[in-house]
DNA sequence: TTCAATCGTCTTTTT
DNA sequence: GACGATTGAA
């Protein structure tokens, strides 16, 4: 069954032992260690994990055994000598990835992984660099890591300070072209012709240059600028990229189907060290296209790391027969492939059972009676999937499942620290240790209500950009003027006082304890308690949950650096549960039982994806049908609705395309008929949908006749000719004495000066202080 | 400033 | 149909 070449004398070129002597095992050490974790692997899987010289290109097909040749590929480079553990790099994309890899590696080396620094994902492993290297980018080593919430918090005022209409060019749009442009590796100046002009009238690349400029300004780094700013610094620094080339002797790179352009060049740059680069992929796996993940970068391969040895691994160890024969031919419709031909020695197991059900209800309850038919077999829950195209489908399977008392999981859905209630906490904490970071500061300064509304935080935020200081300093000058409202005033005041007394204790007191405190002085924890939303309950359990995570951590700091980038929730508790997910989040996962309900066209594959990017888009969501088949170990069932709710509304639905790509030897066709019997009363249930189904009608010509009369954009937006003078002075430049006008109180002559604030006699409103940035010359 | 009503949107998702 | 975001009235 397994082939073993001449690995156990492979070869070890004199020039590299010399250079880490220390770490060389002897002979007989190697000896015996190597059979041991080669012997269970099959020819090409030995040739991918001892190929150790130059570029190596491993396509694994799904269950092929891609990870486990990774770590042993790494098991093998720390036993054979060759580097030390610091002098392996090993991306993946995602924690989960990164965590398996670890754990794996530590039980084929007996004991756990020390001292793999460069072990993590692309991002982790970036923002790393940046850190040690922060200078050099204009950043410096504490800059903090902004979630998408305060990316486009920062881009929304961006938008209203340049007077554009946020209702024509909506903010996450222009988040949706920066990202893009990150994942292409493109700075600001570098973005070519035509594009630059995309967005508010052409003011794209522009918008971009200046949020860059304000991410510095506040020492901050988006996500994507993790990457980005890793290449800059590369690019324009060689001494620093000739360290890590020295240093990375091995590389390693998981799913580089999926890599953007970005992490191409970033991992291009590093190998042209040694060019000892591994990557791991599948072609017929690459499913994030939309988010911009380059196919070509896996197709290109030889072509980009010249010598490159190509191992195709084809042996799949995962599923039976007839479904690996379903899933090849189905994948075989793809045109734009590299061809991998997967086989099996394992049974044929049996058939991929299709069904056509009436409605989506029909659908979950059909697969409901499978689901619980399997676990009268004996089967747990755990190894039993339900995998859909899109996040709405799940909503008929909670349901059932819950009449039913089925307990289930979903995997992947919002993550754990992107939750409302963490982020303000984080949020709060943040804050506390860094005054500076106003767009946490921001985020909470409402949060409970304090009164501090937009009028107000305009005000303090007017100021702090005349005079280029954060918000929360900006907050601290002004009330001490009479800038504010009184109450406002109050109220600013105290939380300032608060955090000033939080950031006092951050030395003295436990940081999980500290953490309590803050989240009950706020009045954070007090304000879920009054909610009455059945929601609250939850979000302050995720509290309580967040300040046991954070004991894992020794300080504040430490704990805020990983919630920013590694965090992420764990929905295993042990406990047997169905599995429920898209099918983006199954990839790299495996059950025995897999269900794929939604195999209609318009959602498998999916219209949007046909609209946008046409016959890349459809072999794209082939692909993503194809993930879904393979990762069934022994039992899958496609199902397809003939109507299905979508937007509120009944639409009829044919079966998706790809059913018909399957070849019919591998298929089980189930009879809904028959099926229907079982479940009694599924006739009444049909004829209640065919009732509804009418129902659309009215609603969808309310829909028409909305979309046909709207689109009538007003004129140009009228433009507020209140210039903000944003030139910024380090001290103000009024003198005493002087005439000045203040649009609050109106004309006045000044008394005092004391810094930027000012003491004015007005003519109306009496004696005032105020700041020097809200009063003109007169 | 805040709350309530209305409007508009509705693939996939990591970091 | 449901959710979030935004707008308008108290």
């Amino acid at each position: 069954m397994q082939k073993n070449h001449a690995q156990h004398a492979h070869p070890l070129p004199d020039g590299d032992s010399q250079e880490i002597p220390e770490a060389t095992p002897s002979l007989s050490a190697r000896a015996m260690a190597l059979p041991a974790y080669l012997d269970d692997l099959n020819g090409p899987q030995q040739e991918a994990v001892t190929e150790l010289d130059g570029p190596v290109l491993v396509l694994a097909g799904a269950g092929t055994g891609k990870t486990r040749v990774l770590t042993t590929r790494i098991a093998h480079i720390l036993n054979s000598g060759r580097a030390r553990p610091e002098q392996i790099l090993a991306v993946t994309f995602t924690n989960r990835a990164a965590r398996e890899m670890k754990s794996r590696i530590g039980s084929l080396i007996g004991g756990q992984v020390e001292g793999m620094p460069w072990l993590g994902t692309f991002h982790a492993i970036s923002a790393r660099i940046l850190r040690r290297h922060a200078e050099l980018v204009d950043l410096t080593p504490s800059f903090t890591i902004l979630d998408t919430d305060d990316q486009i918090r920062l881009l929304k005022q961006l938008l209203e300070a340049e007077n554009i209409d946020p209702k024509l060019y909506p903010a996450r749009q222009l988040a949706a072209h920066i990202d893009n442009w990150k994942n292409r590796g493109l700075l600001p100046d570098k973005v070519q012709g035509g594009e630059a002009f995309v967005f508010a009238e052409g003011r794209g690349a522009n918008l971009y240059a200046q949020y860059q400029a304000r991410l510095k300004d506040l020492n901050a780094a988006d996500f994507g600028d993790l990457l980005l700013e890793c290449l800059r610094l590369f690019q324009e620094n060689q001494t620093v990229l000739s360290e890590y080339q020295d240093r990375l002797r091995y590389m390693l790179v998981d799913e580089y189907q999926d890599t953007n352009v970005a992490q191409y060049l970033w991992l291009r740059l590093l190998a042209q060290g040694g060019g000892n680069i591994c990557c791991v992929g599948d072609d017929d796996q690459s499913i994030y296209g939309w988010r911009g993940a380059e196919v070509g970068n896996i197709l290109r391969f030889e072509r980009d790391f010249p010598g490159a040895k190509v191992v195709r691994l084809e042996e799949n160890y995962r599923s039976t027969g007839h479904i690996l024969g379903a899933a090849s031919a189905l994948i075989a419709h793809n045109s734009e492939r590299l061809g991998k031909t997967l086989h099996t020695t394992g049974d044929d197991g049996e058939k991929v059972r299709l069904q056509g059900c009436w409605d989506d209800e029909e659908e979950a309850r059909a697969i409901c009676e499978d689901i619980e038919q399997l676990q009268r077999q004996g089967h747990t829950l755990n190894e039993i999937a339900i995998l859909v195209r899109a996040s709405f489908q799940m909503r008929a399977f909670e349901d059932r499942f819950v009449t039913l008392g089925l307990p289930y999981r979903v995997i992947g859905g919002p993550r754990f620290y992107e939750r409302q209630e963490i982020r303000d906490a984080t949020a709060y904490f943040e804050a506390t240790l860094n005054p500076a970071n106003d767009l946490k500061f921001e985020r909470i300064v409402n949060t409970p209500r304090r009164g501090l509304g937009d009028a107000t935080l305009n005000i303090i935020h007017t100021h702090a950009r005349a005079h280029a200081i954060p918000v929360m300093q900006a907050a601290r000058t002004l009330v001490e003027t009479e800038e504010l409202k009184p109450s406002q005033r109050r109220s600013l005041t105290d939380l300032l006082a608060q955090f000033d007394r939080w950031r006092a204790m951050v030395e003295t007191m436990p940081h999980t304890q500290l953490a309590e405190l803050i989240l009950d002085e706020s009045g954070y924890t007090t304000m879920w308690q009054n909610d009455k939303s059945p929601k609250a309950a939850s979000r302050l359990d995720n509290l309580k949950e967040l300040i046991r995570v954070m004991e894992e951590y020794d300080s504040l700091a430490g704990f805020l650096e990983h919630v920013s980038l590694v965090m992420d929730r764990d929905g295993d508790n042990g406990e047997d549960m169905i599995n429920l997910m898209t099918l983006h989040s199954a990839k790299g996962l495996e059950f025995d039982s897999v269900f794929l309900p939604g195999w209609e066209d318009g959602l498998l594959p999916h219209q949007r994806s046909l609209d946008d990017t046409g016959s890349a888009g459809l072999e794209e969501e082939r692909r993503l049908a194809h993930v879904g088949l393979t990762r069934a170990k022994a039992y899958a069932k496609i199902t397809f609705a003939q109507n299905r709710r979508t937007h509120g509304l009944w639409q009829p639905a044919i079966p998706s395309r790809f059913i018909d790509e399957l070849p019919e030897g591998d298929v089980q066709v189930e009879d809904p008929a028959n099926q229907n019997g079982s479940y009694g009363v599924s006739r009444f249930d049909s004829e209640q949908s065919a009732f509804s189904g009418d129902y659309g009608t009215p609603g969808w010509q309310r829909a028409r006749a909305r979309k046909a009369q709207g689109s009538a954009p007003g004129g140009p937006p009228t433009l507020e000719l209140k210039a903000i003078d944003t030139l910024s002075s380090a001290d103000t430049d009024f003198k005493v004495g002087e005439r000045i006008f203040h649009q609050k109180f109106g004309y006045g002559a000044i008394e005092r000066i004391d810094g930027n604030k000012l003491t004015v006699e007005f003519e109306k409103a009496g004696q005032k202080k105020v700041v020097d940035s809200f009063v003109v010359r007169h």
